[in-house]
DNA sequence: TTGTACGCGTTATCAC
DNA sequence: GTGATAACGCGTACAA
């Protein structure tokens, strides 16, 4: 195993290229401020023969600027956070920027603790994808900027990426009532204060109070126990004993709780109960008669995370924007029994 | 909103407390260097009053440690990784390290680019789980430790944690030899120097052999498409006349390429060909009748691959050790129609 | 156009 | 015990 090859500093470079570290360091700062092409020449070989790169710590040092961004994720098990992940990553590295990763794990607490490491790194900005237990105002304390995604923070005026949850709700339960469902349940996670979880119940609701000559629904917010869930679905079928009964769940981990209540139940997805999840996964086609999804624009969602917060690392001090994208409907066969 | 509110600097502490850099240092790192007691009382009240953090990036220049961990997985979007990931990241939070985090998105050609920008920020130590185009090289050349998850970097005599890929498969073969199944297949991803997948079927191919009057086999190696792998279904079910057939696939994303198959063929999972994944998912129970699998201890591989890092950063310099922790049965539907 | 000198926030080595 | 001081690798006034 070859030793240490302890990395190249600017000083190597000068020495090698019989140059002073100044002038180095501006050959690769700001290339325009013209030096006399045979001294650049020199440099660039010289770089090139040592393979040097610039430490970015040190540079971050002494200017401010890390290139580092953190992004702050609930729960890195959920494949929704992942593939927002996955956008917001790629539009950083375009520009120059390394993401670094902190994963909560769906401990909340740790909230705080995560922006001060993150911050101690001089990140530039933050994405930030958790429950906001006022963690963020540290962050946007320090004049850093903030992008949240998907979960709003209590008091803080920042800018917002989200799916649009209204329409994501209306074109669930819109489907459902279109394919004969007329007693409905929302079923979430509780709602905790998280703002999609609060938005979604809310916009459902208001389509039930809308709609309430064809159908009527109500929410279950909670991380209950199977027996409950059980409970509450035979209660849902009991309710619906004149018309059809369908679930609505509000993301992707509640969609495989009612999977497998359902399967308890020894209940026919569709036939028995319908159901829709918000949240498209690469299992939904195959479980059951296919389980009905609206995808979020995830890599999107992202993409444009990054554009915000990349905007004002560039100096454009705007307004908080909020940026809310719509959902895609996936009929299968849990809402539209002769699709199987 | 509250401005700029710079973090405090070791000398900002020193002048609140009345004393020098030095000694607020000497007050952080080594305790144990007896200060005169009233002196460390000042120091720790200046501290707490500022609330002084030490920069990581200025420790990081001046010791050579930055306390940051580079973990660099070939696709974030796979489960196996993501768990692996949570299993690292909690043993190297526990030991005082943050873990970087960089996600190839299946380029492999990004690897080397990967290595190098974790090296730049001064990462002390790499855990990689990646195709191992001889990048994971660069990474020892320059003296930090390094350990592979899963996969092998040929030339790169280092710590390994894996699966035990022999125990897995043999279980999942005789597993299905005692279910009935005849006419076995292992299916997975294209081969291309993939230590794991060329493990799996070098143990498949060994079992069959071993087992030549009871069953036989062969392996399909492919990102065939759609057609090809329907094609190879059926021939596989054709060369099952007399017996049995089965499908062994070798990771979650192959498995849900043959369920796809199988809907397309119109086929039960089980019943007309038996089918047995490597990786547990949280998807496998619900999908047709179960699908059965060979569960990997995902987080256990992650915390120790840590464990080998971090031994190694502490200065043990052993022999390159290989873990290899076995895998656990899970069965369902899909190998055992009994069951529903 | 190029080089010198200083400072970013720490820690380590010396004196005191 | 404690305080100057130099250095880590870099960028940038300032001088040349």
């Amino acid at each position: 195993m070859i030793k240490n090859t302890a990395r190249a500093t600017i000083a190597d470079v000068a020495r090698q290229a019989g140059v002073s570290k100044a002038t180095v360091s501006r050959f690769l700062n700001h290339r325009d401020t013209l030096l006399s092409a045979e001294i650049a020449e020199r440099v660039e070989v010289a770089v090139a023969q040592l393979g040097y790169t610039p430490s970015p710590m040190a540079q971050a040092l002494k200017r401010g600027r890390s290139r580092l961004i953190g992004l702050v994720v609930a729960d890195i098990t959920n494949p929704y956070s992942v593939a927002v992940l996955r956008g917001a990553e790629k539009a950083c590295r375009a520009a120059g920027y390394l993401v670094m990763l902190f994963n909560l794990g769906n401990e909340s607490q740790r909230e705080s603790a995560a922006i001060q490491a993150l911050l101690s790194y001089q990140v530039e900005g933050f994405i930030l994808n958790t429950m906001g237990y006022d963690a963020g105002v540290d962050a946007a304390r320090c004049g850093k900027p903030v992008v949240l995604v998907d979960r709003l923070h209590q008091g803080l005026d920042v800018d917002f990426v989200s799916l649009n949850n209204k329409q994501a709700i209306d074109l669930s339960a819109q489907h459902l009532l279109d394919a004969g469902y007329t007693e409905l349940l929302l079923a979430t996670e509780p709602l905790g204060g998280v703002s999609s979880r609060i938005e979604r119940s809310a916009a459902f609701m208001s389509f039930i109070r809308d709609h309430n000559e064809k159908v009527s629904g109500c929410c279950l917010a909670s991380d209950a126990g199977a027996a409950d869930l059980d409970q509450a679905l035979r209660a849902l079928r009991e309710r619906a004993k004149v018309g059809r009964a369908a679930v609505i769940s509000s993301n992707a981990v509640v969609t495989l709780r009612i999977v497998a209540a359902m399967a308890r139940l020894g209940w026919q997805l569709g036939a028995d109960v319908g159901l829709i999840g918000i949240d498209e996964t690469e299992w939904s086609p195959y479980v059951g008669p296919g389980i009905s999804t609206v995808s979020q624009p995830t890599g999107e969602l992202g993409r444009k995370a990054a554009e915000c917060l990349l905007d004002r690392l560039q100096g454009r001090d705007v307004a908080p924007r909020t940026i809310l994208l719509p959902g895609v409907l996936n009929v299968r066969g849990s809402s539209d029994p002769s699709r199987r």
